[in-house]
DNA sequence: TTGAATTTTCAAAATTTATTGAAAATATAT
DNA sequence: ATATATTTTCAATAAATTTTGAAAATTCAA
């Protein structure tokens, strides 16, 4: 197989990966363009690469930046813009997680708490299910978010991150 | 806060929360009606909750099923079929771990395995960074893989089911 | 300043995905 | 067997999402 054809088909792969885990298609075949391209790159040359429109380029890096996975560049004497993915693979997912955590798990466990404290008599069993259910998907959630810290945290800490290093 | 509202805000947030991750929202919906509904309901119970088609809950209730967290039950006497779901919330989230492990992380390492081997020359900066890049997202793709195995078999192995009886 | 290069915005169009509902198929009781 | 209840299918429709492209805004050099 050719370096295009295996580009081609790992761009139009992380594309549709992507769109199962919430993120777009067109973002995550940008991300894909940025992760094997060995320097920076600019809008036009995704919008070449990609065959998309100026503006979809923009809206989707400008959403990458967002996420932390990519970072605008400047090179002296040009007048463009550059943008370039971070390529360790596992500071990658511990930016995803770290985001998803802040924009989904962490105000599903607001939500559950509150819910949790209905009116009613708990021995009536409508009640009683709710309330199971509730507090143990809060359980659950909130022992998920405590792993996820210490994940997200392996990177920081000397200790840690030796531990889990194991996993890189 | 009365049942009523809570039960629609719960349902009204878990479907939300679902096409976050890869889920169509009615069908998280249907899922969390059920995870509240402590005897098992029918189509037209789901109809009527939610406010949609026949057709609809028909084929949401099949992927949920197939997805192994929703059960069809008979019920002595009753023509009507009836759901039940998976109430403890650990046994979900294993089974969905489960399921898009086999749907979508394992077709992926196998494409990245394929694409690894491509031909040209190793030091060449184009070929050096894709090569690079679709390693680094297979190993650590295999770690991954490994680690949910565990985390699935946990429930079937005495040992590890002790060990990850914590986070529980 | 002025003007050219570049980026950003956003309403309209295109595309994709989800939903409906009625007809067909299936299952069950008499 | 026949009638009735129930489930399934799927083409048509509706809704949601993504993409475009041209105009507006911004940046920067001279």
């Amino acid at each position: 197989m050719k370096l295009s054809e295996a580009k081609a088909q790992f761009i139009s792969s992380w594309g549709a990966f992507g769109t199962h885990w919430g993120i777009n298609r067109t973002m995550a075949q940008i991300h894909a363009l940025l992760l094997i391209s060995p320097d920076p790159i600019t809008q036009d040359d995704i919008m070449e690469q990609l065959n998309i429109s100026r503006g979809n380029v923009n809206m989707n890096t400008r959403d990458l930046v967002d996420w932390g996975l990519v970072d605008r560049v400047l090179i002296p004497g040009e007048r463009k813009e550059f943008f370039s993915a971070e390529k360790d693979i596992w500071k990658v997912a511990t930016q995803i997680i770290k985001e998803r955590k802040k924009r989904e798990l962490d105000p599903m466990l607001k939500l559950l708490g509150q819910l949790e404290k209905i009116d009613g008599d708990k021995k009536e069993k409508n009640v009683k299910q709710f309330v199971d259910t509730v507090s143990g998907i809060r359980k659950f959630g909130n022992q998920a978010d405590k792993m996820l810290d210490v994940m997200i945290r392996a990177d920081e800490s000397w200790f840690l991150g030796s531990l889990l290093k194991f996993f890189k």
